[in-house]
DNA sequence: CTGAAAGCGCTTACAG
DNA sequence: CTGAAAGCGCTTACAG
């Protein structure tokens, strides 16, 4: 295999960049799941996958560029994308073939694979609103994300839509995907004034939430959550949440690589996966 | 880094196999913890990590074939022990090196790491049983799986120990590591007889076990898991758990097969890796 | 101590 | 169409 990557000048193998998502990476299955869906898309071509774990932007980036440098490896696949990435830069100054599980600053030239987080988001708000909530609070992930920014401007989109009006006090963004920051920005709502309904970005941020409205002792507030976790089914009550499709990103990602490594005809650069609405006791 | 794996003959990448474990290795976070301590290690020493997801013990052996015929893989790391192992009795047949987590069947012509999941239940069981619990509930997981096998030794001789009667009424081992698992295997216990402590093998496990308890409206029925899962913390009552310790469990996976494979002095053939019974409410 | 040469195990372009 | 030879980019044993 080695004298045959050699020889032909082609590995086969692909590196996965896990990014430092502290426990969101332990918790939240997405990451084991794309994983899952990249490594039987590959598997199936014949190519391999080399992951790498690290604590940082930085720590990515010096692996990014030791693999790409050693030319191990022939792709890479992110799981993140934020603004003004340095992995991204290097890799399009590199003319390194990557793909993104996420959206990319410029979707035209790199190749990428995503939920429509707007639009998942609208429909979540608008479902909410046609339930009769009216005063809907938003908690959301880091800021500097763009699936946070993407859900976010859902929300906002939903309200407008519907007439209703905008409060910056219901809005929190997170430090991280972690139910100590959804009690927090959850408590911060709560002594703000006490919403009638709220959408959250990540189940994680939803279960802190939940604990912080248990604690005040409220009552019928309505709650989403997004990744559709195992256990949302089994908190009290049941989450809905949005079940984003994590494996099928990932298979898709793997597609879109490998079709590019190998030059086929290449129809688009993006695949958007569906979304789905998972109906439970919290939104009853 | 091609070309060096061709003229050094040593690849310097290890292959992990993932075995098919269904919900748990996604909503359990030992196998992404383990996939980081393995890495980090790994990383310290220059060493690359490949991972395959593999339906079931077939697939597993057909993937690790592979890697070892094509010789890309220098070693490979196992995250399950099962008795009778087609891949353990491959590996061994080719002398391939690798490193078992968990506890093989001939404990000295392998490489392992492991908790001591005997001594760990023993003092689960223990610690119920100076907590004023006589009748106490063993739910595992596969009985096939020497990890089930072994925690339900150290059961079975804490329950000796103290001069408490077995029950085989109160003994279930489950299909797979699940909530739906736990929760039918609580159910029969309960049909059965009414216990007053449950220990589980697992959290997943406890948390069905814990609703089938909340179904039938039973109170004060103390209940412990294992992993020290992330959401342990939030079940109600919060749940009692033995956290395995599985970033170091990696770690010294990684560590025994690289000294292996650089034909360090080894001084031992295994590590044991240290539990902590992390008390909550569930056996308050 | 230094540097040119052989060899790792394949692929591929090319001579016959 | 077949098969011997060159070459992929390194390491390493060896000649000088």
């Amino acid at each position: 295999m080695i004298a045959r990557s050699l020889a032909s000048n082609s590995t086969k193998i692909l590196g996965l960049i896990l990014p430092n998502a502290e426990d969101d990476l332990f918790e939240n299955p997405f990451f084991m799941q794309a994983m899952k869906g990249i490594s039987i898309h590959a598997q199936n071509r014949g190519y391999y996958i080399m992951y790498a774990f690290s604590k940082n932007e930085e720590e990515e980036l010096k692996f990014i560029k030791h693999y790409i440098r050693g030319r191990l490896v022939e792709g890479t696949i992110l799981l993140t994308s934020r603004k003004d990435d340095k992995c991204i830069s290097y890799l399009k100054k590199t003319q390194h073939p990557f793909v993104l599980i996420g959206r990319p600053e410029d979707p035209r030239d790199t190749l990428w694979v995503d939920n429509d987080n707007f639009q998942a988001m609208y429909n979540v708000v608008d479902y909410l609103i046609r339930k009769g909530h009216k005063d809907i609070a938003f908690i959301g992930g880091p800021a500097n994300l763009y699936v946070t920014r993407d859900r976010l401007d859902g929300y906002r989109k939903a309200l407008r839509t519907h007439g209703l009006p905008e409060d910056k006090g219901k809005i929190r963004c997170t430090k991280e995907f972690s139910r100590e920051c959804g009690y927090e920005a959850m408590m911060d709502i709560l002594n703000y004034n006490i919403p009638s309904a709220v959408a959250t970005t990540d189940d994680l941020l939803a279960f802190g939430a939940n604990l912080a409205i248990q604690e005040k002792k409220l009552e019928g507030i309505a709650l989403t959550g997004f990744n559709n976790t195992y256990l949302a089914e089994y908190q009290t009550p049941s989450l809905t949440s949005v079940d984003i499709n994590a494996e099928k990103l990932g298979m898709y990602a793997a597609k879109l690589l490998i079709d590019k490594l190998e030059k086929k005809d290449m129809p688009t650069n993006h695949y958007v996966v569906d979304t789905k609405l998972v109906e439970r006791d919290s939104t009853l």
